[in-house]
DNA sequence: GATGAATGAGCATTCATTCAT
DNA sequence: TATGAATGAATGCTCATTCAT
C-alpha cells in the first residue's frame, strides 16, 4: 500500500521521463504521455498543473539526487584528490545510471518557465561551485595545477559528464562505473600540477 | 554578385540560426523565422523543401566546416601532440564563434528527419574518428597514456566542447581563443603517459 | 435550528450567486464554487443536481420574491396611481438590494435547460401582465394616457429596471431608494394623459 | 469585386454576430462558427487573431455606428426637444434594426479582454454624455424638468433601449420606428417640466 | 453526508504546408 | 520568383459529472 500509493502519479512521471528523454519535451505530446501511462489526460491534470509541471518535477528530481551525492562525497573523509576523485566518478556512474534524465535536463531547459527555469540554472549553479570549491582547495594546497581556473575546469569536466547521454549505452563496452573511472582518471590526471610536455 | 547571389536565402539560414539556437527548433515557427527575415512563407518554401530542410542545410554548414578545419590540422606539419593541441584549441574557438550553431547540433538532432539524422551521426562519426586516430596513433607512439580507450578520450573532450553553448559567453571574462588553449592543455595533460599520483 | 439548517446550501447558493453575477455563469466552474464555499465537489453534487439546477434555484427565488412583492403593493389600498408609483419604486429599490441577482437575470437566461427557460419566461410574463394590468387600469379610467399601449409602458420601464446592474454602484451618489423615486417619478410622469410639447 | 473582396471575413462577422446573439459568446463554439460560415478555423485565425477578436470587432462595428448616428442628430437643426426625440427614436429604430449586436452587447461584454472591456465602456460612456448634455441643455433652458439627474434619464431609457432585445420581435405588432415613436414619447413626456398629478 | 480520483468529450488555438495567382 | 489565403490535423487544456469509498 504504501509504495503504490500514487501508482498513477508515478506511473505518469516515469513515462514522461523515458518520452521526453526519446523524442524531446516539444515533440512529446500529453496524449502520448497519458497513453503510455495507460490513463486519460483528466487523470494527469488531476495530479500535474501542466506538462510543464511534468517537466519541472523531473528536474527537481534530479537536481536534489545529485547535489545530495555530491555533498555527500565532498564532505567525506580521506585526502582531498580522493574525494574528488570520487565524487566525479559518482555523477558519471549515477548519471548514467538515469541516462533519460541527464538526456532531458539540457535538452528540454528552455522549455521550462521563466521562473522555474532561473530556479534549475541556481540550483545547478549551486552544484558547480560546490564541485569548483573542491579544485580550488587543491589548486590553494598545491594538489592541483592553478594555471587552469577551477571554473574552466568544472565546465570542462561537466561538459563530458552532460554529454553522456549523447553516446553512452548500456549496451556498449563498458559500465556505467568503468567510464566513471576513466573520467575521474582523466580529470585527476589533467589536474597534475607539472605542465603538459608541449614542444614550443 | 557571387557571395550576394541569393540574398533571401542566406537571411533566412542567419534568422533560422538564430531562432533555432534562442528558442529551438519546434519551438521556432516558420512564421518566425520569415518575418525575421523580411519575407514570405511563399519565399521559403521557394528556396527550402521544408522547415526541416532549413535545419538539415545548418547541420550541412557545420559538419563541412568542422571537417575541413580538423583535416586542416591533422594533415599538418609538426608532432603529434601540437597537431593534437592545435586541432582542440582550433575546434574550441570556432565552436565559440559559432555558438548558435553548437546550441542547435544537440538540442534539435532528434528534429531531424529519420535519414538525415542518420547521415548527419554518420558524418559526425567520421569527424570524431579522424580525431581518435590522432589519440591513437600518440598512444601507439608511447607519447600518450594508453590506459583510457581513445574512444573515451574524444568523448570525453568533445562532450566539454559541445556543452559550450550552456555556458560560454562573449561577455566573460575569457576569448573563445583562450577558452581553447586552456581546453586543449586540460586535454594534453590528461593524456600524459605516467598516472595520477593519486594517493592509495 | 430552521434558519441554519442547511448551511452548506445556502453557502453554495451565496457563492454561485456572487460569482455568476461578476463572471457570468460559463465562465464560472463548478470548482470555484465549492472552493470559494469551502466544500468539495461531492457536498455540492449531494444539494443540487447539476449546475443548471443551481441556476435555476437562483431564478426561483428571484422570481418568488418579487412577485411576491408586486402582488402586495398591487392589491394594497390607496389611488391606482399611489399604487403604481409605490410597487415601481419597490422593484427598483429591491433589484439594487439584489444587484446580483439582477445581473444573472439576462445575462444567464440562455443557459437554462429549455424547459426551466420557458418556465422562467412565463413566470417573468405574469410579473409583467400583473404591472400592466395596473397600467391598463388607469387608462381605462382616464389617469393615464392611453395612445401608448400599456405593454409598451411596461418593456420601457423594465428595460431601465433590468439594466440597474450595469450602471448602478453603491458607492454612487444616490441611494436604491433614491433611484426607485426618480424612475417612478419618471414613469408616473411619462404616463399623464396630456401630450408631450413637441413642436409639430 | 469590391464589394465581395473580403467574402470569408465578412462571412464569419455575420455568423458570429449571429450565433452570438442566439446562443451568447461563451456558448458558441469557433467551430460552430467555421460551420456556419462554411470555412475552416484555420480560415478564421487568418483573419481574426482570437474568438475574443471577433467579438471586438463586432462591439467597435456597433459604437461606431450608434456615435456617428447620435452625433448627427444631436448636431442637426431644431428645436432641442425636437432633436432628442429624434435622436430617442433613431437609437430605437437602429437597435430593433441590428438586434443581434444589441442582444450581443450586454451580455458578452463580460467577455472582452480587460482592455477592450475598458474601452468599449469608455466608448459607451461617451455615447451616454453626449445624449446627457441634450438633457441638460434642455434642464438648463427650462424645457424639460430638473428635478431628476440628467444622469438618471439617460440611464432611465437606454435601459429601455439596451432591452429591446430581450423582447421585440419582427413578427409583433409593432415596427421599429413604432416603438421608437412611443420610447421617444415617453422620454419627452417625463420631462416635461410640471410635477406628476400625484395623490399626496 | 461527503470525498476526491478519474473520466471523456469538448474547447480555443497553432502551425507546417499547399496552391491559385 | 513570390504572395497570402486557406487547410486540416494536432496540441495543451478545461470541466461538469460520476462513483467507489
Amino acid at each position: 500500500m504504501t509504495q503504490d500509493q500514487e501508482p498513477v502519479r508515478q506511473r505518469l512521471l516515469a513515462e514522461a521521463t523515458r518520452l521526453f528523454a526519446e523524442r524531446g519535451f516539444e515533440s512529446t505530446s500529453v496524449q502520448e504521455i497519458v497513453t503510455a501511462a495507460g490513463v486519460t489526460k483528466g487523470a494527469m491534470y488531476h495530479y500535474f498543473d501542466s506538462k510543464d509541471d511534468l517537466l519541472h518535477e523531473i528536474y527537481g528530481r534530479v537536481l536534489r539526487m545529485q547535489m545530495e551525492r555530491l555533498t555527500h562525497f565532498a564532505d567525506g573523509p580521506g585526502p582531498l584528490a580522493e574525494r574528488l576523485h570520487a565524487a566525479a566518478a559518482d555523477v558519471v556512474r549515477t548519471t548514467v545510471e538515469n541516462l533519460d534524465d541527464s538526456k532531458i535536463f539540457f535538452r528540454s531547459m528552455h522549455s521550462l518557465a521563466p521562473d522555474t527555469y532561473k530556479s534549475v540554472r541556481a540550483e545547478r549553479r549551486r552544484y558547480h561551485e560546490c564541485f569548483r570549491d573542491l579544485v580550488t582547495e587543491g589548486q590553494r594546497a598545491g594538489t592541483f595545477r592553478d594555471d587552469t581556473p577551477a571554473e574552466i575546469v568544472v565546465d570542462f569536466f561537466f561538459g563530458s559528464v552532460h554529454h553522456l547521454g549523447t553516446w553512452y549505452s548500456a549496451e556498449g563496452p563498458l559500465s556505467g562505473a568503468e567510464v566513471g573511472e576513466h573520467f575521474a582518471d582523466l580529470l585527476l590526471t589533467s589536474l597534475r600540477p607539472d605542465r603538459p610536455a608541449l614542444p614550443g
